[in-house]
DNA sequence: TTTTATTTTCAATAATTTTTGAAAGTTTAG
DNA sequence: CTAAACTTTCAAAAATTATTGAAAATAAAA
């Protein structure tokens, strides 16, 4: 298969997975494109690569620096910007996720918290109920910790595995 | 605060996270109130306590049964049909991740894992592409590796945390 | 300053997803 | 068998989310 046949079949492949997932298919896309491009790409270029128009191609990538997953690049007699996606998958991963336990995970633990303290009747229902939040607690606490642990191991652990990001 | 009202806002959170995560809002507040209830209940009593149509019933009761973490149960001199979720929210999560690996993560692995292969271009953007596929694999494998760990380590591990199922 | 290039915003539109509700289907009871 | 109780289906409507495109804002160049 052709690179570019190859590039856009993952950058296919990569939206409807986000899709699934809750994110947003041209973002996933932008982002997708990002990667697989060794240079740094302009509005107009990304606009063009993926068929969509210059509104949706701000806003994408305004999220995903929001993110802190792509930056602008300053490309030496351009007035446009260009944005570059680092290519350390390991990076964005532990970026997505401090990010989406922050924002999603957290609060939701916040309350679950707060409604185990504030049912004090007595009820065997209420008991139920502690007992219910008590657990989900449990398991998404549990979860949150594996990622915490995920993102802290750094440089150790499965890191090994890869391959470096390449400078430009 | 009153125990129906807890209820209430713990189905509505829950439903507020399943959302961001791609996952069917009222599918996640019938599992959620299956969950708190500590009785099996029939299409009318969920319709009544979310207020929603019994077709909306039908169709999420099924897809949680299909998802494995929902079951029908038999009330003796009853002809309607009742429903239960398991109270044991570590298997619930168990299922859940094993049955999104299995339909949206492997899918795309396996797709990923072709690409790498099948580009055979020499050039430096190939280069890049194959390491990226590579990276992607490795995170996202990694990734699968902890939730495959997660689910295995069973009765042992965090699972001394957990309330044990009650059972009815 | 004025002009030109570029980015941002956002109301309108389109696409997608969810929900409804009534009709058709099924099962059980009499 | 027929009637009643209940479940399932699915086309149409509603709700939500994503996308466009053109106008407004901003920034740089002339």
């Amino acid at each position: 298969m052709n690179l570019e046949d190859a590039k856009i079949k993952y950058i296919q492949t990569w939206g409807s997975l986000a899709t699934s997932w809750g994110i947003n298919k041209t973002m996933a896309q932008v982002h997708a494109l990002l990667l697989a491009t060794n240079k740094a790409l302009s509005a107009d270029e990304i606009m063009e690569a993926l068929k969509i128009s210059r509104g949706n191609v701000n806003m994408n990538v305004r999220a995903l620096i929001d993110w802190g997953i792509v930056r602008k690049e300053f490309v030496a007699g351009e007035r446009k910007e260009f944005f570059v996606a680092d290519k350390d998958i390991w990076e964005l991963f532990k970026q997505v996720t401090k990010e989406r336990k922050k924002r999603e995970i957290e609060p939701v633990l916040k309350v679950l918290e707060e409604l185990q303290n504030d049912v004090s009747e007595d009820s065997e229902d209420a008991e139920v109920f502690r007992k219910l939040m008590k657990d989900i607690l449990s398991v998404t606490g549990m979860f949150n910790g594996l990622l915490e642990k995920a993102i802290k191991a750094d440089e150790h652990w499965l890191l090994s595995n890869f391959t470096k990001l390449i400078k430009r």
